[in-house]
DNA sequence: TATAATATATATAAATCATATATATTATGG
DNA sequence: CCATAATATATATGATTTATATATATTATA
């Protein structure tokens, strides 16, 4: 295949389902009165059971000082807890509060039941072939740095 | 298949992808000395051929403020040329320059070198497997709406 | 033990995004 | 034809996010 053609499709894909993604937990953060960047720290907080500033920061791929501001403003709104590391006392380890576990259910079954009305009659296969497709981009992609 | 397995993976995917494409950009506009902002702008232009402060805000999803403010930004720098439409005078319309065309030009070069480099070894039928993931993907997100 | 490395915090500026309002131009119902 | 509505851009402003520089406290190490 032509590489320039490849590019292109690529391109255009990929931006589409950039702007539709964001659109969409743009859509599910403002439903439940938080910024997307604090609904993605929060969902991180779930999806890896606890984390330290350090650790959300990279993952994130956002500065440690930024997420060291933004997580002292979820601990005040109530949506996360801070605690010193006893072990180490530079670290400071978040986890989500009752109140942020709940936001971030509500979000996800948000999330799970748009993408349930979404694929209402596909074919398991057309999933398959959907998941098959990210994989391998995402394989691609690793390839370029 | 179980739709959270697949909210699962899906999430999962299209972030990293998301993560690894803003990235690329982010690098490509650096290299040249421009924000990702001015860059996403600029090479719509050279997409879309020219367009207008309204088209371009519609199709970049920013409010058609900011675009005309960036736009005019981009025209100091020299990378853009701004016009009154004759017929409807509440129109600009905004093209490239020669300065704009050339850096656009540069960033492809750059993307496409990336890219070759990246499916050297791939057979054309994993490019397409790609490719059909990504537009069954789009098609599934525009029924989320 | 002095020094380097690590993790977070604080302060500040730049870039981006969102909102309200203003101005000029064009389109349209009566 | 004229008053009014609609459209397109501009200006101003504030909030959010991102980026950078520096400081502080703690831990590791030569």
């Amino acid at each position: 295949m032509d590489v320039v053609d490849f590019k292109n499709i690529l391109w255009n894909n990929t931006r589409k389902i950039s702007e539709k993604t964001t659109s969409l937990i743009n859509t599910l953060c403002d439903h439940h009165g938080i910024t997307t960047l604090q609904g993605r720290i929060l969902i991180e907080i779930q999806h890896h059971g606890s984390h330290t500033i350090g650790s959300l920061a990279s993952r994130l791929n956002i500065a440690g000082t930024n997420v060291s501001t933004m997580c002292k403003k979820l601990e005040s709104k109530g949506f996360i807890e801070r605690v010193r590391d006893e072990l180490d006392e530079r670290v400071v380890k978040v986890a989500l509060s009752e109140k942020g576990i709940h936001v971030v259910k509500e979000i996800n079954q948000e999330l799970i039941e748009k993408i349930s009305h979404a694929i209402q009659g596909e074919t398991d296969q057309t999933l398959y072939e959907i998941i098959n497709g990210l994989k391998k981009l995402n394989e691609m992609l690793e390839k370029m740095d």
